[in-house]
RNA sequence: CGGGAUGUAGCGCAGUCUGGUUAGCGCACCGGUCUGGGGGACCGGAGGUCACAGGUUCGAAUCCUGUCAUCCCGACCA
């Protein structure tokens, strides 16, 4: 393609209102646009890149078995009440009436629309295993769109759906898809982290995310130093280390004017955190609950919100605490009736623990599990950190942040139930389809591939995903003799089938580079007069400092050596 | 949802505090001359509902009120 001929331009500077480095690259070279908060259009440049990773994507899944179909993006909002996520779904559906008033939704993901086209296809175990994708538009109204591509609203995902009849079919059709998902980011260029994560509001029990280590990434995963075990810190498991044994004693009043933290409090009676138990109160539905752990830890929000059956506890208002007659700085779940009480299994790795005595100004010393207070429920509620021990073999954990670009999940049953949609066995007995769903976020990838290749002077995309693989700049467009020149290299190259971007503009030489620079494309090719009179063409890889000169003659060879072709 | 910041040409910004010519500058854009290997120089142009609405005033980009938009931080352990 000529660049003459081409749409969109560079900026210079970027917009003030990008930050992050993906972000600003590419609104500067010209590969999107944003249109609103969250919302962004794609240049032709933009376009064609992410076009390459959806072929990636289709070769990859395909080579798996999945079976491509497309699924409105559009959906009534009836299917959303049959499986209940209309009104839990988190951030909140977005929709509107259509023109007889029926209630439509803007579909953020495809379970119920994918097990509604199963339901009506499948009827027996003949008919599985089956596994569906589609790559399309997905809206999610997220409440802080942010980073560019990496957090957008409306964006762009290959949704995948698994249909098995038995649990071993599923975990066979899991591993497929992972060991695709393994082959697309590879292709992609990238390294990725694959951990164990919290399912969400997908639901299902086995999950794991596909984590692109960048600084910029939203999420916290914990690594063991040993590589055999990681996770998103929603998730993680860790050893809880116990405190000393002490026989447990009698429980004893003691004041402790103006303390108000666990931190005051350890301090001031000279004890390590870990012998005090911190209380902490959430609203469940509606209901005020207190969570009380070891005072070393912290309340890991998602465990607990799984305990309590996926109902998304919130931290409690000074105003529910105090009808609740709980005194901050001094609570503890001592001599408390008639409210829920979660209880972190560290508090069972110790005795003799200081809690609050529920007044002001005053704790308890020698408080013990279970003699002096309940637990309805008794779990791990517990938030892993850095420095943490492995469950697996006792490797210390490291912490890391990153882009989430893939997700998977064994569903289990809970679609398929919700919609009847059930397959006959080979005893003629009906049961529900054990389903999974493998999310890949493409558009996100875009903008996860430009964290992870770039210098200071743009892009250094990797040929597989690169809207071009060759530029061709022409420098003195002027002269005849290199205007021939150029024009029969971009033939010659573009007939050799690589995709070729000719910058055949009237531009200053620097300003040539600079763009070619910018926009990343990974082999450049100059044509100049001072080249040509030694009958000599230079070609640069995008991320070699030094150009190499070549016979015109050769360069189409040599440029096939240089993408490895 | 809460907190903070910002809205002036396609992009980056000044001007606002202290109201008063025709609202400026750099980049980009159009015409021209020179230049020609890392965003070059000069000459001449075009481009603005100063986010929007209301108010104060002889007079508002500037002061007041409201609205909208965009970005950042927090979604947290009493």
């Amino acid at each position: 393609m000529r660049l003459t001929r081409y749409f969109g331009k560079t900026l210079r500077q970027a917009p003030s209102d990008a930050d992050t480095i993906s972000h600003q690259l590419l609104v500067r070279a010209g590969y999107i646009q944003q249109l609103a908060a969250g919302s962004y259009q794609f240049l032709p440049l933009g376009w064609r890149m992410q076009q390459k990773i959806s072929d990636i994507i289709r070769e990859e899944m395909d080579a798996a078995g999945a079976l491509e179909v497309s699924m409105p993006v559009i959906q009534p909002r009836e299917i959303w009440e049959q499986s209940g996520r209309a009104e839990t779904f988190i951030p909140p559906l977005a929709g509107f009436q259509d023109r007889r008033g029926r209630e439509m939704v803007v579909a953020p993901t495809h379970e119920e629309a994918v097990t509604t086209m199963v339901k009506a296809n499948v009827n027996s175990y003949r008919d599985l295993p089956v596994n569906l994708y589609q790559i399309q538009t997905k809206f999610r109204d997220e409440p802080r769109p942010r980073a560019g591509l990496l957090r957008t609203r409306e964006f762009m995902m290959k949704d995948a759906y698994s249909f098995d009849a038995t649990q071993e079919s599923l975990d066979n059709s899991y591993d497929l898809m992972v060991k695709a998902y393994i082959n697309i980011f590879t292709r992609c260029g990238l390294e990725v982290a694959i951990v164990e994560a919290d399912s969400g509001g997908i639901g299902g029990k086995d999950s794991q995310e596909f984590i692109l280590l960048a600084e910029n990434g939203e999420d916290v995963v914990l690594l063991c130093e040993n590589g055999d075990y990681g996770a998103n810190v929603e998730k993680a498991e860790f050893v809880k280390q116990p405190n000393p044994e002490e026989s447990p004693l009698e429980m004893e009043e003691i004041a402790t004017p103006g303390i108000k933290t666990i931190d005051e409090l350890a301090k001031s009676l000279g004890i390590p955190t870990n012998k005090t138990a911190k209380a902490v109160f959430y609203t469940v539905g509606g209901e005020v609950i207190v969570v009380t752990i070891r005072g070393d830890l912290d309340v890991n929000e998602v465990k607990l919100r799984n305990i309590l059956g996926g109902v998304e506890p919130r931290f409690s208002t000074p105003k529910e605490v105090a009808n609740s007659n709980l005194v901050p700085g001094s609570a503890s779940a001592v001599g408390l009736d008639g409210i829920r009480s979660i209880v972190d299994d560290s508090l069972t790795l110790g005795s003799n623990f200081v809690a609050g005595a529920n007044k002001e100004g005053f704790h308890i010393k020698n408080v013990n599990f279970p003699r002096d207070f309940k637990g309805d429920i008794v779990a791990d509620i517990a938030k892993a950190t850095a420095g943490d021990v492995c469950p697996r073999d006792g490797g210390i954990f490291h912490d890391a942040r990153g882009i989430e670009v893939g997700h998977v999940f064994k569903l289990g049953t809970i679609y398929s139930k919700d919609f009847d949609a059930n397959f006959l066995d080979e005893t003629g007995e009906s049961h529900p389809i054990i389903m999974g769903c493998y999310g890949l976020g493409v558009s996100r990838l875009v903008g996860g591939i430009v964290e992870a290749h770039h210098d200071e002077n743009g892009m250094t995309l990797p040929a597989a995903i690169a809207p071009y693989l060759v530029y061709l700049a022409s420098l003195n467009v002027d002269d005849e003799g290199v205007r021939e020149a150029a024009d029969g290299l971009y033939a010659e190259l573009t007939n050799a089938g690589l995709d070729v971007l000719y910058d055949d503009r009237d531009e200053k030489p620097g300003v040539k580079f600079k763009d070619a620079d910018l926009i990343g494309i990974p082999v450049r090719v100059v044509v100049s007069r001072r080249g040509l009179n030694n009958g000599q063409i230079e070609l640069k890889l995008r991320t070699d400092r030094e150009a190499t000169l070549v016979p015109t003659a050769e360069v189409r060879d040599a440029v096939k050596v240089m993408l490895g072709r």
